[in-house]
DNA sequence: GCCGTTTTCGGCCCGACTGTTTTCAGTCG
C-alpha cells in the first residue's frame, strides 16, 4: 500500500514549510491530510481508481491531484522542489524535543547548521553564544533534547506506560488534597504505543501535590514545574505530565487532555457554532459556565452522545455520536476465556492446573492450552508422544471441573512453504488451533501473505496469531497484503488473533476495523507464558475498543458450546 | 490548503510554561 508512503511526504512537506514559515494553516492541512491517509483501512490505489480520493478529510482540489500525481509517476513535482529548498537534514533537527521551526531556521541561517552533528559541533565550540534569543539555558535543553532523540525512546508500549502511570496514580492518590485522579492522554485512549504520560488531578490545593508528584521516588529530571503544571523524566526516560484543576473543570480537562488533538479540535468547532467556547476549565457561554464537571455533562450540552476515550481519533466517531448510533464496544466483562496460553509443556512456567485455576478466578469459562508444536524445538515444542500424554492430563482435569472446560490446544508453526507442522491428522485432535509464523521473516510480501493464505485454507486451523510479527524493540511488522488474508480469513472461517502480550498488541486497532469491515471474526489471546500474565487480555480489549469491536466481533465472548460450534471450519 | 444552515472568501482551537529580548515569541500538547 502506498499510504504510508504518501502520508510521509504530506509530512515532510508540512516540515519544511514550518521551517520556511509559510501559512500556518497551509502547513495544518498537510498535516492533517498525512494523518487522515495514514489511518485509512483502505488501499489508496483502490480509491484512486474509484475516483473516491477527495472522500478523504482534508483532502481537496490540490492535494488529490497530487495523490494521483504520485501513484502514476512515483513523484511529486511541489516535494521535489521543496526538497531542493532547504538541506534535507534540516528535517531531522526538528525531531529534537524543544527544538522547533523557529530555532531550526534560526541555526541554519546564522550558523549554516544543518544536522544534529554540525549542532553537536557548534555547542562545543560555543558557537551559539552570542546568538539572539539563545543562552545558557537554551543550550542546556538542547543537548538534553538530542540525549533522548539518541536514546530513541520516542514511544513505548501500551502496557510499559500504563505500569508506569499506575506507580504515579497511586502515589497520588493517597494525597488528602486529590479529589479526583485520571490518566489522561494516549494512554487512556490506549493507543498501542504511547510517547508521554498525564495524569489529571481535581483539587483545591495544588502546591502539596506538585510537591509529591516531582518527588515520586522513579522521578529522574524535573523539566518544568509550575503552579497548575509540572513535568517530570523518570529513570526509564518517560515523560510524565500532571495537570491539577478545580473540581467543577475536572470533566473538561479530562476530555481536552485525552484528546486526540483533531478530536478536540472538531468539540471545540461544534461549540464555536453555538455560539460557545470550549477549554480545558469548561464549556462556556459569554462569560457564562455551561458544564465542566464531568464529561458526560459536556458531551450532552454539544448534542453529542457519549464517546469512549478509544474512539476519540475523529476518525467518524463524532458524526455518529452526533446520531446516537455509536457501537457499544467490547467490554472486557463480556470476555469468558483466554484462547493463547502456554504452559509447562513447551515454554510455560505453570501447571495446567495452575494456569486452569487462575483462569477461573478471573471468572472465564474456558482457556485453551496452546503450547508450541513440534517444529518449534527452541521454544519446547510438543512431539506426538508428549501430545498424548497432554491430552490425557487435560482429559482427566476436566473430570473434575464444574461449569470450566480446559480446551487441548496448540500454536502450530507455520513453515518456510505454509504448511503446518503437524499432519492434518494430529491437528483434527486439538479443541483449538493457533497457528503462527515464527521464522523466515524476511521473506517477501508475496512469500509471507502465501504462508498465511495457505494456514487460513488448512481445515483444522482455527486461528491466526500475532500476525504480523511485531515485536516491539525487537523487529518491526513485515510486509503482508492484509486485505487478501482477511478475505481469505473471511471465506475459511478462520479467526485473526489480538495478541494482548505487551510487546506485541498484534493485529493493531487499524487491522481491527479493517478485519471487521471484511467480515473477520478476531480472537483475543494474551500468549501467556505466566498464570499472572492472563490479565493482559485487558490490553487486548483495549486494542478492539479502538478498532471499533462489539461483543460480537470477537470469538471469546461466546460460551463454550458456541464456542466450539464456530471453531468447526 | 481545506471548507461551507454564518461564508466560494475568510476563517482555521486554545492555553501553560520557559527563557529571554522585560512584554513576548517559541514550543508543546
Amino acid at each position: 500500500m502506498k499510504n504510508t508512503e504518501i502520508a510521509g511526504i504530506f509530512r515532510d512537506i508540512a516540515r519544511i514549510l514550518e521551517i520556511k514559515g509559510a501559512n500556518p494553516f497551509r502547513i495544518r492541512a498537510y498535516e492533517r491530510a498525512a494523518q487522515n491517509i495514514e489511518r485509512l483501512t483502505e488501499d489508496i490505489q483502490i480509491l484512486s481508481t474509484a475516483g473516491r480520493i477527495k472522500e478523504i478529510p482534508g483532502i481537496g482540489e490540490d492535494l488529490s491531484k497530487k495523490i494521483e500525481e504520485f501513484l502514476e509517476n512515483g513523484k511529486i513535482k511541489t516535494y521535489e522542489e521543496l526538497k531542493k529548498s532547504i538541506p534535507a537534514a534540516l528535517l531531522e533537527l526538528l525531531k529534537i524535543p524543544s527544538v522547533g521551526p523557529k530555532t531550526v531556521k534560526l541555526l541554519y541561517d546564522k550558523l549554516k547548521i544543518k544536522s544534529i552533528s554540525d549542532l553537536e559541533e557548534a555547542i562545543q565550540k560555543n558557537r551559539l553564544e552570542g546568538i539572539f534569543g539563545i543562552k545558557e539555558k537554551t543550550v542546556e535543553n538542547i543537548l538534553k533534547g538530542i540525549a533522548i532523540l539518541k536514546k530513541g525512546k520516542e514511544r513505548m508500549p501500551l502496557v510499559q506506560a500504563a505500569l508506569t502511570a499506575e506507580e504515579f496514580v497511586n502515589a497520588l492518590r493517597k494525597l488528602p488534597e486529590v479529589k479526583k485522579i485520571s490518566v489522561a492522554g494516549s494512554l487512556r485512549r490506549k493507543k498501542e504505543t504511547v510517547r508521554d504520560i498525564d495524569i489529571l488531578i481535581a483539587s483545591e490545593h495544588p502546591q502539596p501535590i506538585m510537591d509529591t508528584f516531582i518527588k515520586i521516588p522513579s522521578v529522574k529530571d524535573v523539566l518544568a514545574q509550575g503552579k497548575t503544571k509540572s513535568s517530570v523524566r523518570t529513570r526509564d526516560d518517560v515523560q510524565v505530565d500532571c495537570r491539577i484543576v478545580e473540581e467543577k473543570s475536572f470533566g473538561a480537562a479530562l476530555l481536552y487532555f485525552t484528546g486526540s488533538k483533531n478530536f478536540n479540535i472538531k468539540l471545540r468547532q461544534i461549540a464555536i457554532k453555538d455560539g460557545w467556547k470550549l477549554n480545558e476549565y469548561g464549556l462556556f457561554k459569554k462569560n457564562g459556565f455551561l458544564a465542566g464537571r464531568s464529561e458526560e455533562e459536556i458531551f450532552e450540552r454539544l448534542g453529542l452522545a457519549y464517546i469512549e476515550p478509544e474512539l476519540r481519533e475523529d476518525t467518524g466517531e463524532i458524526e455518529l455520536a452526533a446520531k446516537s448510533q455509536l457501537p457499544e464496544l467490547l467490554n472486557l466483562k463480556d470476555i469468558r476465556g483466554d484462547l493463547h496460553v502456554h504452559s509447562l509443556w513447551s515454554d510455560g512456567n505453570n501447571s495446567i492446573e495452575e494456569i486452569s485455576s487462575a483462569a477461573q478466578k478471573l471468572g472465564y469459562s474456558y482457556i485453551a492450552i496452546t503450547d508450541h508444536s513440534q517444529g518449534l524445538k527452541v521454544a519446547g515444542g510438543l512431539t506426538l508422544k508428549e501430545l498424548k500424554k497432554k491430552k490425557a492430563e487435560i482429559e482427566k482435569l476436566n473430570k473434575k471441573l464444574k461449569n470450566f472446560r480446559i480446551l487441548y490446544g496448540t500454536e502450530a508453526d507455520i513453515d518456510s512453504k505454509g504448511n503446518m507442522d503437524y499432519k492434518d491428522e494430529v491437528l483434527k485432535e486439538f479443541d483449538v488451533v493457533v497457528a503462527a509464523i515464527h521464522s523466515g521473516f524476511r521473506q517477501s510480501k508475496q512469500q509471507l501473505t502465501r504462508r498465511i493464505v495457505n494456514a487460513c485454507r488448512n481445515k483444522y486451523v482455527h486461528i491466526i496469531a500475532h500476525p504480523t510479527g511485531r515485536l516491539w524493540g525487537v523487529r518491526e511488522a513485515y510486509d503482508l497484503d492484509m486485505d487478501e488474508i482477511f478475505k481469505v480469513a473471511c471465506d475459511t472461517n478462520t479467526h485473526m488473533e489480538i495478541n494482548a502480550f505487551g510487546e506485541r498488541l498484534d493485529l493493531n486497532s487499524q487491522h481491527c476495523r479493517r478485519a471487521k469491515e471484511l467480515g473477520v471474526r478476531l480472537a483475543i489471546g494474551t500468549d501467556s507464558h505466566e498464570s499472572s500474565q492472563l490479565g493482559l487480555i485487558r490490553f487486548g480489549v483495549a486494542i478492539a475498543r479502538r478498532g471499533w469491536l462489539t461483543s460480537t466481533d470477537v470469538i471469546n465472548t461466546l460460551s463454550l458450546e458456541e464456542l466450539l460450534k464456530k471453531l468447526k471450519k
